[in-house]
DNA sequence: CCAATGCTGGACAGCGTGTCTAGAAACAGT
DNA sequence: ACTGTTTCTAGACACGCTGTCCAGCATTGG
């Protein structure tokens, strides 16, 4: 299998204290977390842990990292056949990631840290997203009839938001492929048509709205 | 105007906390500050600081909380109208009060106090967000399409996270009515609509996409 | 004007942090 | 199985920040 590098108690040891910070943070929340409280989950004397990280911010750093970069890694094909057409495999992918590291997802999505993970994640997903945009408009010879910035900001939101909630929900209440063609079919048709509407929707701003049946 | 009760000495301390709070969360960060750096800043004793709040985040709790409430109070009477029709007004109102408290939404919108008043906004919008779209099913008699908690997170996501670019953007790149515009017709008619293509969107998961001019 | 209330600086104990030690334990390679 | 190397450990340390308290001064509203 893979060369499982090093020593094998620095392995150890890494994996527990980032096993123990994860449900800590979940329990109890990241700023009432003592270093101690980690060490002792983990199971290790406190020294070892400031063998290995400086401090909880840089353990924490190094979670989100690694999760970052698995995204990334595992994105970055789908990413490109994305650009030609509307294929969600990419939403897919994430939803898929998540629901195999949902505590470190939750962690992250929950904005601990003060938010720094969270605003990492939105916005390397919004530049990928913007890019994406960006190249079906090319590809297809279209003009986006809205700043693509918006665009890729709002798309991004959506995501983010329905997965707090997929990840946070006790039982799992959809499957990811389900999740995701929701997600999918209501971001590209709109909310009138997901609502249950018929036809177009009414011009914004105007008063009123459809016929009442 | 407003009868302005309580000590003249207390408002002024509380209003200074708040602002020195504020402005040295957007310059360093929640967790890199001191009660210290808040006095010092707002030029008071630190046992002000405690005659006021308990610590830290009982005077970040006391700002958001103020905040939520205006929000609210003001969003009320729109909420109503807006379960008749497809008016906007809620999305616009809370763009206008994000503009007038532009730094303190800021503080809110990163996360800070590790996400805890991000999510409480995110959790109320949402709610309020679900009601309306039951309501106006049942004012229209349609069934949606979509699982309303689903049509309720995604939507309320993107309002967040394009509220949180607008007020981070500098220069403002566009006015609270142009957003709100934006906003409600990309999320009514959907992305393949944003994206500049005609007609409707191909059926998800399908391979290819529309066709090339 | 004055009684009540708020503000002040300084002192205090308590707690968590991050560093350092010397010795015990586990490791990889032979 | 042996051995030189690396990691883990408990405990001690100084430091900085917290939250509480006080006695005296300043500002307030009536």
């Amino acid at each position: 299998m893979s060369p499982e590098v090093g020593d094998r108690r620095v392995r150890r040891s890494r994996r527990l204290l980032r096993d123990a910070l994860v449900s800590l943070v979940l329990e109890r929340g990241y700023a009432d977390i003592k270093v101690e409280d980690i060490t002792e989950r983990a199971d290790l004397g406190r020294a070892t842990f400031y063998s290995h990280y400086t401090d909880k911010d840089d353990l924490l750093g190094q979670v989100v990292t690694d999760l970052q970069e698995e995204l990334d890694r595992r994105l970055r094909p789908l990413l490109a056949a994305d650009a030609q057409g509307f294929t969600g495999k990419p939403v897919l992918e994430m939803f898929r990631h998540a629901d195999e590291e949902r505590d470190a997802y939750r962690v992250v999505l929950r904005g601990e840290g003060d938010g720094r993970a969270l605003r990492q994640l939105v916005e390397a997903r919004t530049q990928a997203a913007a890019a994406v945009f960006s190249a079906r408009a090319e590809h297809f010879g279209v003009t986006p009839r809205i700043d693509v910035e918006v665009l890729a900001r709002a798309w991004v939101g959506e995501q983010i938001s329905v997965l707090q909630w997929w990840l946070e929900a006790d039982p799992r209440p959809l499957s990811p492929e389900a999740v995701t063609e929701m997600l999918l079919d209501l971001s590209l048709r709109g909310r009138y048509w997901a609502n249950g509407f018929e036809g177009r929707p009414p011009v914004v701003g105007a008063e009123g709205g459809p016929e009442r049946r």
